[in-house]
DNA sequence: GTCTATAATCAGATAGAC
DNA sequence: GTCTATCTGATTATAGAC
């Protein structure tokens, strides 16, 4: 086996140890927050030893930070191009079917960024300044521009797209509450159908619309 | 001083110093999670030695189990005597109104129950099966017999209803989020009262409903 | 009832053999 | 790069003086 060889099979351990170990994180810290997952329950879950963990990601914040980085690259999607010209009702519409979609398949994450929010954010405080911020405001003026164009009833854009990250990302971090008042075990298919056509009626009718029947 | 006066008083201390108590560890395990506020954090906060915090509650998960009563006894109130015959408008706009304040005034007891529930509800499990499930069917009844009557359009009562939790709620416990993009300190009075009208709009327009301009 | 001092345990982190 | 053994400090909880 040449050196070159070795080399790269090293490097590929490497990458597949350090996703181990970030599934592991990314479970634990949002089921147990940050303080309650602690390096050796994460080590165990991933199947490595505790000073491994250390040796791939240092500190525990740090595991923290990059657990929290690979979420939000992952979060950060929808509404990338849309224009005053676009119709609402069909982007509003599949931006909450994806939001949903995305809430059901990946609670986890979304359990983690409410957490790291609930607790003042101290690792996402620069992000939320700058990125969220400035997308924000970019979302808004298109709403803004859909108000006063007529295509959709007046109200608060901001508040409006509040209101669609609440509703969606409901169905994950209060999953546990949800599952229990339904009493089920988990969602089934018709639940994720219902939780979407509920939400899109009920921002798209509070704006006038109707939800589209073709996807 | 008969030793009835001596009783009261010391009882009078009792109350006081577990009311103190309580009011630090709802503030530090809502900041921090269960495991991040530790008992000396707490009994720091308190002002009290932190023996006298086991003195009272002898166990953390009994301290936490205390917080939590506290809280979901302020919080199970609303809709309490809602019946087909009343008029929706009215009925939601208030309940949303309320929640709203509630949520702008007490955002630490909401980020409590929310962290609770993201972590699987350990404490809550069977309340939420008994209390909070009867409670549920009989306002989904009552949702149900509205959309029978024509009152208001038709939708999934009970996911109605989780959109109200949702958006009212979002507003304390994303609160750090929120505030980060709207880059103010704090809410502001008009804040409250565009979120009101902006959540009560959202719900009450989606069932064609208008929110009524007198409270 | 109150509080100091301390026990027992577990956390994050590292040294050093392999 | 990997992992055992260990250090240091913090945590929950309690014993016992006042």
């Amino acid at each position: 086996m040449t050196t070159e060889v070795k080399k790269n099979k090293k490097e590929l351990t490497r990458q597949k140890n350090y996703q181990i170990i970030l599934d592991a994180a990314e479970e634990l810290f949002a089921r147990t927050g940050y303080d309650g997952a602690s390096m050796s329950l994460i080590a165990n879950k991933a199947g490595v030893p505790k000073a491994n963990v250390h040796y791939y990601f240092q500190h525990k914040d740090n595991l923290y930070k990059m657990v929290l980085d690979r979420i939000i690259e992952k979060w950060n999607f929808g509404l990338e191009n849309i224009k005053a010209e676009d119709d609402p009702a069909t982007i509003l519409h599949h931006y909450i079917r994806d939001k949903v979609a995305l809430a059901i398949t990946q609670p986890m994450q979304s359990r983690l960024y409410a957490t790291e929010i609930i607790r003042g954010a101290p690792s996402l405080h620069d992000y939320l300044c700058d990125e969220t911020r400035q997308w924000v405001k970019g979302k808004v003026d298109v709403f803004q521009a859909w108000i006063d164009q007529g295509k959709i009833r007046k109200i608060d854009p901001m508040h409006l797209l509040f209101s669609i990250w609440s509703t969606t990302q409901y169905y994950a971090d209060f999953q546990t509450q949800i599952l229990l008042i339904m009493d089920q075990q988990e969602y089934a298919e018709k639940d994720v159908a219902s939780i979407t056509q509920t939400v899109s009626q009920l921002i798209l009718g509070s704006l006038g619309l109707t939800v589209p029947t073709n996807d």
